[in-house]
Parts: structure tokens; sequence; C-alpha cells
RNA sequence: GCGGGCGUGGCGAAAUUGGCAGACGCACCAGACUUAGGAUCUGGCGCCGCAAGGCAUGUAGGUUCGAGUCCUAUCGCCCGCACCA
């Protein structure tokens, strides 16, 4: 009986399908474990062998924590809102449900046939209306809700109207709107408009005008996470800023709690960096200066996380932009600065990001130094950033390199107030210097400082210390169609939310999505729509995944998004994996989210994922074959158009040498059959070749003549008689045909085979190159395995036997070092301590029916479609799926006695046999005792006499 | 520039706390069985050496009886951020 890998796994996929048999209930008897894919958006490309990497390993381990008796939720569904799939239906011209419909089912396809656990009863896609209901739900309750500072939690914006109209409001001031205040009285005095306009300044989803990343090309906002560089991450495409009425969530209120959410959660230390960076928090002072000339009402306010270095300010910069650049600039200034102003709204972002030039424009105005009393010229350049801070800086280009070299551009005075620190030549930004030139900070260490400085400055009420973050309010809106519309309704102008019960606000079926008549949305062409007053902008693409994880317990409830019977079983994803590009967008929006929920009492943990794995990246391995380009007599080069020739890589690499000349000029003559043809000069032009028809290096002819039309008649030029490829790391993408397809190799080898190698190809979290080759050793190993049940001819070779001491052994020590493997997500040694195992029993003639029973179960997580078939074959009890896994004996594991190996000093060659059970003291005496250790020692005393439990003993002189 | 990670055979990689470096697999070599083999099995396979032995974890130091693992410097690669005051 032979391994039918085909049409094993096909029954056993369609019997675990009729069964149901991944099918998981909320059974809150049992301990859970919840593991979790990033969920994918299904672009219509299909999938390559780097998609399901990620999910072969969450399958592996959901599969073993099931075995480990778990009740385990492993979900899928798919994220199908968002401007790719809107790009792909544009660009291919068909409407983006359709185009999500058959990519999804595409998808599916592919996936099914690797065999994975998922719990298919659960999944949704987030462009279903029933899931984006709860999207819109909750974009409602964000909206219904602001940040208490005090009590440092989302709470009902009902609250807050309440201390408005008790205290006004002082004691929760104005996050969006600093200078609006209001006492009781006044608040009762607003009418309704206005009263909602200050509502919306303490919203958590809010709508105002702000400066946005506007990306011409694809026509919408994008948020600061999908710009990289100044280009659109998706597409590459400029990206401008622009001032527009714009949705975002407050996630800046939350931005201290996502840092220290971080303490609790176990993410790598490049994901925690990220996130910590991208937050970007940062202490120091804001400090007040007058201006010359202007009144005290009037002040020029700074940012600084080095008021240390206050008396080292030798001009101010103010951004550009900033509001106060059109009161104080002098007449005598004023032509001079509108200049500079229309230079720098003409530069894009990116240019200003590529070319990084000094600019700057004087303003005519002083700051009032608060200390010394010097006037200190106030500058504006491109190079201080409005977004940040206050938008404006004091000087201190001693100490900062930007105000150095600023200062050194426009020739102004540079005060050193941190001696010999300071060279001159560049500014040292250390906090180690004793400062000089300092008024009352004179000869205290820079460090010391800060604090003291602050503390003058709050006593003259001109400054305070400050917290600054980085990361700004993430902008919620698209002007775009494919997106969950917002459930809000603009009354007289008024953001008004739909009644939950009108949930959900459908999005319409338009067969034209192109922008509306004034920029906006393709929703502001839907009559019915805008009948309604309904907002015409959609959702981002990470409105439906910053809460998938919740829906996935409760998948099917029409009451509410997630029963918290439901969250408060399966809580926290136990096991999160995916690419860590979601690092600063996904990860800290669907933070941000469950700890709003959290707040507001819908769910009972505040952080949605306790351990994340970010999956490496499979690279392509591209082929290269070179084409010759020839000159010569001869009608050569018309010759070589007609007929392509090929060189092996070895040859192509030693173009321009005489040898490669003479070769190519000899192999020319005899394709054309004109041994008259005199080669002039030749060149070699790579050209990708699709990695299918490549076997390791060696190019298969044949199937290259095939491959394309215009080869057919191919004539190659080889190296000992085989045509080698070119090799080339690069992106795996279609175009460079260096994809391979999961379907082809599962046709080939089986899922079983499949899922093993990708998992032995390396560490999952490892970006590595694909490379097929190896996968005939895996392949082996479980005709192997197979060889270890069934003969060929004799049929089944298993028997009831009981096993020896020495099979015990080896079986025990497998399942240990599998399940070790598997549980420190090492899953490359698990596979390979699988194979070592099947090789110790092969080699012991093993078919002890009570050890392969084992085996069959700890393969079940790796290779269940073999598992499951082998554990049929054997008469095991139930389904392989949720066989207890093996405990081991652990008096199998250790062995009584071992050769140790004994060193002196470290150098070693002797054994000595020593009992595993020995005392630390009775291993000495046994060491001590041996002829040639005494023989070594030669008389010296040792010092001690090392035992290191099952390595090794040394003995110390 | 700043931050994080990583350098081990021809290749992918192992090496829980410092303890016999290179497990396992690919490729390669030799042999067996075969009409044949791109099937299967056996053996070999870091480098130098016939051997005994010596040298080997990017490079140079250090700590230690003992270092791939810890420390310092240096070179190289990958990833992230990039005027954030």
């Amino acid at each position: 009986m032979e391994y039918q890998f085909g049409d094993i796994e096909k029954k056993w996929q369609q019997r675990w399908t009729d069964t149901g048999a991944y099918t998981v209930t909320n059974d809150t008897s049992r301990p859970k474990y919840y593991v979790l894919d990033m969920f994918p958006y299904p672009s219509g490309a299909g999938l390559h062998v780097g998609h399901p990497l990620g999910y072969i390993a969450s399958d592996i381990f959901a599969r073993y924590k099931r075995l480990k008796g778990f009740n385990v939720l492993h979900p899928m569904g798919y994220d199908a809102f968002g401007l790719p799939a809107e790009q792909y239906a544009i660009d291919h011209g068909i409407h983006p449900a359709v185009s999500t419909d058959s990519n999804i089912s595409n998808f599916r396809q592919q996936l099914d046939r690797i065999g994975f656990s998922f719990d298919w009863n659960r999944s949704f896609r987030t462009a279903d209306p029933d899931y984006y209901k709860w999207t819109q739900w909750i974009f409602l309750q964000l909206f219904d809700s602001f940040y208490d500072k005090r009590e440092n939690k989302a709470a009902p914006i009902e609250w807050l109207v309440r201390f408005f109209e008790k205290d006004g409001n002082a004691s929760h001031p104005c996050p969006g709107d600093a200078s609006v205040k209001f006492n009781a009285v006044e608040w009762a005095g607003f009418d309704h408009a206005r009263q909602q306009e200050i509502l919306m300044y303490y919203r958590l989803a809010y709508c105002g005008y702000g400066e946005v990343n506007w990306c011409e090309a694809l026509g919408t906002v994008l948020a600061n996470d999908e710009v990289i560089n100044g280009l659109s991450e998706r597409g590459g495409y400029p990206v401008v800023k622009k001032k527009l009425r714009q949705w975002y969530l407050r996630i800046t209120d939350y931005a201290d709690r996502l840092l220290t959410g971080l303490e609790t959660v176990d993410y790598s230390e490049a994901m925690k960096e990220m996130q910590t960076n991208w937050i970007g928090k940062s202490f120091g002072a804001e400090i007040d200066f007058d201006i010359v000339g202007r009144p005290a009402t009037e002040k020029l306010r700074v940012y600084t996380t080095r008021p240390d270095t206050l008396f080292g300010v030798d001009f101010m910069v103010i951004a550009p932009e900033h509001a106060l650049l059109e009161t104080i600039v002098s007449p005598g200034q004023r032509a001079a600065v509108d200049e500079y102003f229309m230079y720098v709204k003409s530069r894009s972002e990116r240019e200003r990001m590529a070319e990084k030039k000094i600019t700057g424009c004087f303003t005519g105005a002083y700051a009032l130094h608060p200390f010394s009393g010097l006037h200190i010229p106030i500058w504006t350049s491109e190079y201080v950033l409005a977004g940040y801070g206050t938008g404006a800086i004091m000087a201190v280009p001693c100490g900062d390199e930007r105000d150095f070299k600023f200062a050194r551009f426009f020739d102004l005075p540079i005060t050193n107030i941190i001696g010999e620190h300071f060279n001159g030549q560049e500014a040292n930004p250390t906090k180690d210097a004793v400062l000089q030139n300092s008024g009352f900070l004179d000869g205290i260490v820079m460090k010391d400082a800060i604090l003291i400085a602050i503390h003058h400055l709050e006593k003259k009420g001109i400054g305070s210390r400050k917290v600054n973050f980085r990361m700004r309010d993430a902008a919620f809106s698209r002007q775009r169609y494919w997106g969950e519309p917002f459930p809000i309704e603009w009354k007289d102008g008024i953001a008004t939310p739909l009644p939950e019960d009108r949930l959900p606000l459908e999005l319409p079926h338009i067969e034209k999505y192109g922008p509306g008549p004034e920029g906006e949305g393709p929703l502001a062409n839907v009559p019915q729509w805008t009948a309604r007053h309904l907002e015409t902008n959609t959702m981002p693409g990470y409105a439906g995944s910053s809460w998938y994880f919740l829906r996935y317990m409760d998948p099917h409830n029409n009451e509410t998004f997630c029963s918290r019977a439901a969250s408060d079983y399966w809580g926290q994803v136990d096991l999160y994996i995916g690419g860590a590009e979601h690092a600063v967008g996904h990860l800290l929006y669907s933070r941000m989210w469950t700890k709003f929920l959290y707040d507001r009492g819908y769910i009972g943990h505040d952080e949605p994922y306790k351990r994340l794995v970010n999956q490496g990246m499979i690279q392509g391995s591209s082929r290269f074959v070179y084409r010759l380009e020839l000159k010569g007599s001869g009608n050569i080069e018309e010759l070589s158009k007609a007929t392509p020739v090929f060189v092996s890589a070895g040859v192509a690499a030693s173009a321009g040498t005489a040898e490669a000349h003479d070769l190519i000029t000899i192999a020319v003559q005899a394709i054309f059959g004109d041994p008259s043809i005199a080669l002039e000069s030749f060149s070699v032009s790579p050209l990708h070749v699709d990695v299918n028809i490549v076997d390791g290096v060696e190019l298969d002819m044949d199937a290259f003549k095939n491959w394309r039309g215009e080869y057919a008649d191919a004539e190659f030029i080889l190296e000992e008689g085989k045509y080698i490829c070119g090799v080339e790391v690069e992106k795996m993408s279609k175009r460079l045909y260096n994809t391979v397809n999961p379907t082809d190799l599962v046709n080939k080898y089986g899922a079983d085979t499949y899922r093993m190698y990708e998992m032995f190809l390396g560490p999952v979290e490892q970006s590595k190159p694909w490379d097929t080759k190896g996968i005939e050793g895996v392949h082996r190993f479980l005709r192997k395995l197979w060889r270890l049940f069934f003969d060929e001819t004799k049929g089944k070779l298993w028997t009831d036997q009981k096993p020896t001491e020495q099979e015990y052994k080896t079986v025990y020590r497998t399942i240990k070092k599998v399940e070790e493997a598997t549980e420190r997500f090492s899953f490359n040694t698990g596979v390979s301590a699988l194979m070592i195992g099947v090789n110790e029993l092969t080699d012991l003639k093993t078919h002890k029916k009570e050890l392969l029973e084992k085996l069959v179960v700890i393969l079940t997580p790796y290779a269940p479609h073999v598992a499951a078939e082998l554990w049929e074959h054997l008469g095991g009890a139930g389904s392989v799926l949720d066989a207890p896994y093996p405990v081991v004996e652990a008096r199998y594991l250790v062995e009584s006695a071992k050769n140790y190996p004994i060193a002196i000093n470290g150098k070693t060659r002797l054994e000595l046999n020593i009992a595993l059970d020995a005392t630390q003291q009775q291993v000495e005496a046994i060491v001590l005792a041996d002829d040639t250790v005494k023989k070594w020692l030669d008389g010296n005393i040792p010092k001690k006499v090392i035992y290191v439990k099952n390595k090794m003993i040394n003995v110390v002189v």
C-alpha cells in the first residue's frame, strides 16, 4: 500500500467539512485559546507561497492547543473594504463588490487545499452589512464619547454636557481648541449649533477642518501611516497637504495608554520600538516669550525638550504657517517674508523631504529673553513644522545640529553655553556639560538644569512642563466609494447620528464611482443620499479591521457587536500572527478601539492581543536567462533576431573575455550552420524566466521553448551540458516570474508535505527567499513515515507487541522534542524532531501500534491528513483532531547512567560512566578516583569539579 | 543621522540557562539493488592533513576552567523612522 496523498487529503477534507470537525462552540466549561491570523485583503493576484506561511504556523499551533485540551478559536475572514479593492476594481473595470466576490472565492479555494482548521461558520467580510452595521455602531459610540482626562478614560458625551451645565469647561479644557473657554452661564446661553460645535471639539470621532494628506491620483485623503516618504503607500502616488473637512479619531487622547499598554503585551522589541517611535512621547517645557513692541497678550510660545539651554538661544524660528507670522512681520521684511512663504507653498512635501535645503527668512521681529533681556531675532523657516509642538522653537545653535546649520548658513552669531564641549565646528547635544554664560544656571550640569529652569519659568509664570506627542489624530474619512458609510446626517450643518435602529446604513450600489461634483466622495452623486443629507465620505480601510477579532467570538449576534459573555470567555487573542507592515496602522487603531470599548464597558480587557508574532516575508528567488545580441558578418544580426540564442550563466558572466568570444563564435557558427561567420562583438541581456520551469538553477529547455511562442526556436549555448540560470533575490511578484503557487505544490506533493516544508524552511519570523528544491526531503520523510505502517506488498506492518525500553525511549524523546519546539513556536525544529524520530524508528524496525499511535498524534498539527488516515487504520478512538496529546513518562527521558566527557580546565577526551542521579559529591569522588584523571592532575589539587547535568564534567585546577 | 535586529559549511539552518559547534534537510560523492533511474537503501560530506592531529561560528580584543552564546571596539547586511525641537 502506497502513500496516496491526493486521495487521503481529499477524503479527509471532505469528511471534516461534512462532520463540522472545525466548528467551535463557546463552551465556557473548557479553557480557551484564541489563535488569530491577520485577515487578508483578497487581492486579484491569488496566493503565492509567501501568503500561507503565517496561516500554516497559526494552524499548527491551533491544532496543537486543541490536542492539549483547549477550546481553540481559530477563525478567518476577509478585509474586503478599502482602497486596494476599489483601485483593483477601477483598474479592471469591475464593480468592487463583484471583484471582491470572485477574489474571495479564488482565495478560499486555494486555502482549502492546504487543509486549515478554520471555523468557517464564523467567517465574515468587513463589507457585509451584518458586519459593518456594528462598525457603524462603534463609530457612533466613539462619536458619542469624549476622553475624560481626570478619569483617564472615555466617557459618554452626555456626562460632559452635564459638567458644562454645572461648571463650564474649566475642568475639561477643550482638546480641539484651547482658547475655547466658558462657564456654566455662558454654556446655557449658547445656541444649539454653538453647543454642538463645541462638543465636536471633544468627541473621540469628530469632524473638523485640518491639514490632511491628499492624494490626487487616488482622489482621497490618507492617514499618516499610509504615506511613506511623501508618496502613497498604495500605488506610490504623490501626496500633498490640503485643508479639508475631515473625520478624525482622537487617538492622541490614548497616546499614553497605547504606550504603557505595550508593557503588558508580548510583541517583539522591534514592534514595540516602532509603535513607541510613532507615538513619539517627549518631555519638555513650553515657554512664552514676549515680542518686542507687541502687546503682552501676544506671546510667542515655543516647545523645547531642553529648557536648560535657555541662555543659549540665539534666534527663534516659527513655522511658515504659524498664525503669529502675519502679525509680527515688520514692514521692512514684509516683501521678503511673503516671497519666502510663496516659495514654501510651491514645494511639495516630497521635494521638502528629498532636498533638505536650508532656507528661511528673517521676520524683522524680536523676542525678549525673559532672563537676559536680550532681543532675539525671530526667523521663519520650513524646517520648523507647524504640526508639532507649538510650531515655533527657540534655536540653540551650540547644542542643536539643525539650529547650528541654520545659524551658519545665515551667518547668525552663536552663543556657547557649554564651554569646551562646543568646538565651533558642529553642535553638541550633550546633557552632561556644565553650563556657562547661563545666568542663574551657571555651573549646573545640564541634566539637572532642566528641572531648575522649568521651576524658574513656572515661578515667573512664563512657562510650564509639557509632554508632547508626535502622533497626530487619525484621519478617518475617505472620499471614496468602497467603504463603510458614516451613519451621519447633516441637519442644518450639524452632524447628527442616525438612530441605532436605522443601522446598517447600507452602501448603495452605484455603477460609477468617480468623485462628486465638489471633490467629495462618489456618494455625493447618489440622489437618495444627498436628498437625506447623508455624509458622503466613507470610512477608511482600517475601520473594519479595528475590531474584527471581537466579532469572531460571537459572529451571528444581531443584538450587539459581541455579547459580553462571549468576549469575557474568549478574552484577548492569545496568539496573533501577521506581517510587520501593520505595526503603526492596524495594530495601533485596533488597540485604541479595544481600549475605548473597554472604557465604555462593552468588553472586559483593554489590550486586544496578548502575544504577537510577525511572520517574515518570503522573497522570490528570480531566475534569469541571458539572450545574446550579436554583431558581425553574414546577416548575423538578423539571424539572431529570428532565432533567439541564450547563453548559460557561466558564459554570460565571462562576457568580455577572449575565451567567451571564441566559444560563442564557434557556437554561433554551428547554430546558424555557417562556419564563415565572424563575430565582431556581442552583449548579453538578462531576462526573467519563470522559476517554475527551472530545476534549481538548471533550465528545462523544452519547457522554456513552450513557455512563449517567441522562444519556440530558441537555441542554447550550454556549460557542461546544462543551461544554468542566473539567480537574484527579489520581491515575489507575478511581474518577475518568480511566484510559486501553493496549489501546484499541493498537487505535486500533497498539502501535508507542503505545510511541513513551508515550516521546515526556517524560523517563522525570519524573511527568506523561497526555494522549492528542498521539498523533496520533507516528502521523503512522509513516505518513510508511511512505511512504518505499511509495506507495499505485505500491507499493514503494525503489531500489538509490547515496545522495548529502547523504543519507548525513542518515541518519548521525540514527543518531548516536538512538544517543546511547538510550544516555543520553533516549527522548523519541530519538523526536524519528527524526522529524527521516524529515522530512529525505521532503524529500530519498530512497527508497534502503541508507539505508532503516539507518533500519529504529535504529527497531527503538522500533517493532519496523513495523521488522520493512519489513525483510522490503526483503529484509534474518535477523531485524531481531538486525541489527547501523549503524556511523556519521565523515566524514559533520562538514561540511568551516561558517559560523561571529563575535562581538566576545559581540555577533554576521556569519558566516564556516571549515574544520572548521582550527587555532586559522588560525581567528584568518581572523577577524582579515576586513574587517568589522577595522571592528568599530576599531583595538583583540584579547585573544584563542575558538574553540568547532561553535559560534561570539568575539573578546575 | 537615530532606533531595532542579524552575521555559523556549497545552500536552508540547529545548538532551552555559557558546557562535545554544524542536529535535520538540500546539493554533492561513493556503493548496493536494478534493463534503467530523477525510485529505494547504505556510507561519506566544515577547512588543512594519508594519519595522528591542528584550525574553525564576520574581524580584533576582553571576562571565564570553558564563549556561536556575555562585554568592548570594528566591518558588513536587513528592517523601521527620518528636519518631531
